[in-house]
Order: structure tokens, then sequence, then C-alpha cells
DNA sequence: GCTGCCGATATCGACATCCGATACTATCCG
DNA sequence: CGGATAGTATCGGATGTCGATATCGGCAGC
């Protein structure tokens, strides 16, 4: 049900990535806050991932003396987000578009 | 990359279903023509597992002679549909809002 | 200082999903 | 009758997701 879930992470990711510096804990209580639901398991391999691509990058910050791996977006980050956001318009237009919904 | 796909798809077919009588390979078209690349491999387990979940309906119908099974949206189809739309819509103004799009 | 705790991040095994390729079925056409 | 075609189903490998658990580094209390 709603695997919707998974891209949205990713732009949520990305788009608050393109503004301010993120943290994973950060991240995951902000997208609770929308509504979804993600495990550890999954939001932190899904920042490596995005890491790796190239579309994010992390440093460690120390934090009141917490260590942080905090993530920025990369200029191929923010290239990812305006084609996400391309298609996501594409998307609710098609389907939001119709206002017919029954 | 753009895993978005993944739920587009699942609220394409919903969409469609709800308005008329679909079938794979005119979903396959239909999703292609969007910029959606998607397998047979992924599109009919998808088609199964949506009926499975009680979201759609299928029957084998006969058209010039070639038997195809066609899905219609249920009740609970159209229902899913219209939360995804609403999570779709949130999205949308959650990520798109903002008007900074580089 | 050492120990136990806490926020935060990382990893693990099991399971689901995705994919491309391929097989299968029934019909049409020559 | 035999091959081509449309449409659907399935297989095996790879990848992603999940919840639970382990780890890490610093801080507070003793």
């Amino acid at each position: 049900m709603r695997e919707f879930q998974r891209g949205a992470v990713r732009v949520h990711i990305l788009h608050h990535a393109a503004e301010h510096e993120i943290h994973g804990a950060w991240m995951a209580k902000e997208l609770e806050s929308h509504g979804y639901k993600i495990s550890p398991g999954t939001l932190y391999p899904t920042l490596h991932r995005l890491e790796a691509d190239g579309l994010l990058i992390s440093e460690p910050r120390v934090v009141y003396g917490r260590v942080r791996r905090v993530y920025r977006a990369t200029d191929a980050g923010r290239a990812a987000l305006a084609e996400d956001r391309k298609a996501l318009l594409e998307l609710a237009q098609e389907v939001l578009g119709h206002g017919d919904d029954r």
C-alpha cells in the first residue's frame, strides 16, 4: 500500500538537502511528520546510496558533543531533484488534473 | 534513479482502471507514452497484486478472437486511488511549493 | 578515569519486489 | 497446416526494504 512512499522519500531528502544540511535522525522525524514511516534500515542505506550516486555529500560534524553525519545536496543532486520535480509535476497533472475522481 | 516510478505506475493503473477497462498491454503502452519504462515482469505481477489486494477485478474477455484479461477498479480501488491522490497532492505541495527549482 | 547511558548511525538476515528474457496460449493469415 | 502475432504468465537473479540489533563517541555520576 502506498509504495508511493519510496519515491517520495527520495524527493524529500533531496529537497531538504538542497536547502540546508540534514542528518539521518532529523530526516526521519521530518518524514514521519508527513506521515511517512521509514525505518532506519531503509533510511540509512538510502542516504548512503544517494551519496554513492553522487547526489549527496556527507561529513561528520560534532554538535553538542554528538557526532552527526550531515548531508548536503551536490550539484548533481539538485539536477536530480529538478528532474524528480518535473516528473512529479507531470504525474500530478495527469492524475489530479482531471478533477474527476469517480 | 527515479524510483519514483513504482508508485506512479500504481497510481496510473488505478487512475485508468477507475475510468474504463484496461488490459496489460494497453497499460504498458500508456505508461510508456508518459515516459515510464515498465517491463512485463513488473507490470503483470503488479496487476495480480492489485487484484489480490482487492483493488482491481479482472475477467477474461475475447476481443477480435484474442483473449485479454481486462481489469476494472473496485470500490476499494477507488478509495485507494483517492488516498494516493491525496498523498500525491501533499507531496507536490511540499516539494513544488517553494518555486525554487534551480 | 571508569561505567553506564544516550543520541545517532550502521549493519544483519529474512523477505518482498523488480527486472529482462523467455515460454506459453490462442487466433489469424497465407 | 504452419508460422506469425497479440497478449499474458513465469523464472532466476539482483536489488531494496524492513525491524531488530550492534556500534560509536561523548557526557554524567560516582
